[in-house]
DNA sequence: GTCTATAACGAGATAGAC
DNA sequence: GTCTATCTCGTTATAGAC
């Protein structure tokens, strides 16, 4: 078919960008890199970004909008597989176990550091993120509560709550030991502390 | 007596500019402030801050230094205070509600999101306070076991690692949607899961 | 869509007077 | 101990050619 590429023999700028991006981004924080990081890495000019993402403030936005789509399509897959709520809590902090193999921290814990430097929308986009991921953790919780899999130590949503901050928290302070079995004990700890079977 | 001074007339410059530097680097981060920033607070001139802490690395290293001492002796308060383990933790979350009182993240919790930005010395700094934090939280938990007042879901140190995971990722996330409510919640949940009477 | 060239500014840091 | 003046470099961003 004309016009067609053979996948991934090139990816588009845009999406290389966002990528070296997002990894400098999750590693060194929304201040700790610039335009020039990203254009040595991919070779190409600082004005070849400004083209793409006319300022830091837009590349910004549609990086959190990424990832907050990745991040979503990560609990769909989740949901379709099916399994008990208490399976998929484990695999919903499989997902920042990722992040912490690739020596990252979540995005929106790193924005969420950064927060009081953030231009107001990437600060709406980083409170979305966890809101999602509150919504969705509320649901699964409740669902384990119905089906007596599961008994917490406060309202399902208070839970919900308690597990985002205690997983971006592990990622936080493993990532300095450079330890990922400092994470999974953290998280093993958290999950059965506060949905216990 | 000569040479005495009227407490709190005057604070030592040193000391006022490590309490702007401190309240910028809990609220911005390490990398979201400059000598201009404090200097402009502080009324005073740049080369007059390069005079106290000649790079910013040093000014770093101060920073982390006092505050680590500072929390020491915040925690030698608590064992003085006595009480039980339970009352011990509760007091421990305490302080970090305290920070969050004043819109700041803990100093280390945002030096460990900067990690990878950070000069070496600064790094083994930020180490040494989780560390010093884990070895007190390991001894109360301890204590609480001993003294059959807490069940914890692993062994002492792994739940205190848990802990001080968990208090800093509920200060990152709280801090974003300016509640300190949530923070509670959030601790509260931890701590019942976490070390169960 | 990518480039060269450059503007405009802020960063950390130093020289040297007082 | 604090200042003015300055340096050097890195930052985001734009103009305009190809």
């Amino acid at each position: 078919m004309a016009g067609a590429r053979a996948r991934s023999e090139v990816t588009d700028t845009r999406s290389r960008i966002l990528d070296v991006a997002e990894r400098l981004a999750q590693t060194r924080g929304f201040n700790g890199f610039s335009y020039a990081d990203i254009a040595a890495e991919l070779e190409i000019s600082k004005p070849s970004l400004h083209y793409h993402f006319p300022s830091k403030a837009e590349l910004g936005n549609a990086l959190i909008g990424r990832y907050a789509t990745r991040f979503a399509d990560a609990l769909d897959s989740i949901d379709d597989r099916g399994g008990g709520a208490a399976s998929k809590l484990d695999a919903y902090s499989g997902l920042y176990a990722d992040v912490l193999d690739e020596h990252r921290m979540c995005l929106c814990g790193m924005l969420a550091a950064d927060y009081e430097t953030l231009p107001t929308p990437m600060r709406d986009a980083v409170i979305r993120f966890f809101d999602a991921n509150e919504a969705w953790l509320t649901r699964v919780l409740e669902e384990g509560v119905a089906e007596r899999a599961l008994k917490l130590p406060g309202s399902a949503s208070e839970t919900a709550q308690a597990i985002i901050s205690g997983l971006e928290g592990a990622l936080l302070v493993a990532r300095p030991y450079g330890d990922s079995a400092r994470f999974q004990t953290a998280a093993a700890g958290l999950l059965r502390g506060l949905a216990a079977p």
